[in-house]
DNA sequence: AAGAACATCAACCGCTCCAAA
DNA sequence: CTTTGGAGCGGTTGATGTTCT
């Protein structure tokens, strides 16, 4: 509800001089930027408070990386988006030194672009040839998600309406920030759970090793698949594992693609190992013919 | 050489969130 | 509880640079 710029008369647009860059950069440096709207008086300046904010955020500031991403960060933002979607800040927050605008930027000229090619939804992710049975496994998984979200919001297998899974895959890296517990989860995810619930202790990681890792590392090792003993799992923690397999899919799936970019088949390949082994996980728990029949 | 088409990215706009009054 | 306004976010624009014809 703030006002907009548009009601403040007088105010110069475009692009920044190097004289009105040194007196943002000079008044910064002395005084810190304090109230951004109350900045452009202070420093001199004839733009907006929201237009100084940019320029030092996205330009000025000293620590700010620019140049070309490196094959890492290019790694980092397909696998932070698969999981995150569109949303750059939470992003930029893993790619040290870059910013937001700069990503998005980089996300909208190049990687989508990239994606698009070798037949990939730069949106979903998954692969736009339907038929392709490699994935069909992800696909159910997301089905077979979706749909048992849909019953559970009807109420017609939860006595607790507030055990409805929440998208956790959205906020599945910040519990990762500091380290994660029960009552974080709960807070993060508005779920309450259970107390004999030991999804989230299964999925905790040890984070004294978790903070000298990189996002890459944390993904591949913080998404264990929890032990689940016979006749305990209810919908939550199916629910929930499901979230986490996808994430664990998914990034797997971007490391192919971006480590072998060029080569689509040996891709697939490689993805097929990796849901072999969710396969694998899904017969010890004894479901041997799909995903879906879990619910 | 010229200009059309395409690519890049800084900057803007409109919106939401959230803390303070 | 409601209102206000600062801060921040994501989508989009448009100026500029580069490549293509």
């Amino acid at each position: 509800m703030g006002r907009s710029p548009s009601f403040e008369k007088g105010l110069k647009k475009g692009p920044w001089t190097s004289e009105e860059d040194q007196k943002l950069v000079a008044y910064i440096e002395e005084h810190g930027h304090g109230s951004w709207r109350a900045l452009p008086l202070k420093a001199g300046l004839q733009r907006c408070g929201k237009s100084c904010r940019l320029r030092w955020t996205n330009y000025l500031r000293p620590d700010i990386k620019r140049g070309k991403f490196t094959l890492q960060e290019e790694r980092t933002i397909i696998q932070l988006h698969a999981l995150l979607g569109n949303r750059w800040s939470a992003i930029a927050t893993h790619l040290p030194k870059r910013t937001d605008n700069e990503i998005k930027n980089y996300w909208n000229t190049h990687l989508k672009r990239r994606l698009t090619k070798m037949g990939i939804d730069p949106m979903t992710h998954k692969s736009r040839t339907a038929t392709n049975t490699n994935l069909s496994h992800m696909t159910q998984w997301e089905n077979a998600r979706l749909e048992a979200e849909a019953r559970l919001v009807r109420g017609s297998r939860v006595v607790n309406k507030s055990l409805v899974p929440q998208p956790l895959s959205i906020d599945v890296l910040k519990p990762w920030q500091g380290g994660i517990t029960s009552s974080k989860l709960s807070n993060l995810s508005g779920i309450e759970l259970p107390k004999n619930q030991n999804l989230v202790e299964n999925v905790e990681p040890p984070s004294s090793i978790l903070k000298d890792m990189s996002v890459e590392d944390r993904l591949i090792n913080t998404l264990e698949f929890p032990k689940v003993e016979e006749g305990t799992q209810n919908i939550l923690e199916v629910s929930n594992m499901m979230t986490y397999q996808d994430n664990y899919l998914m990034e797997t799936f971007t490391n192919h693609l971006v480590s072998d970019a060029n080569n689509n088949q040996n891709c697939l390949d490689a993805f097929e190992e990796d849901n072999n082994y969710w396969s694998n996980i899904l017969d010890k728990l004894g479901n041997n013919t799909s995903f879906s029949s879990i619910f």
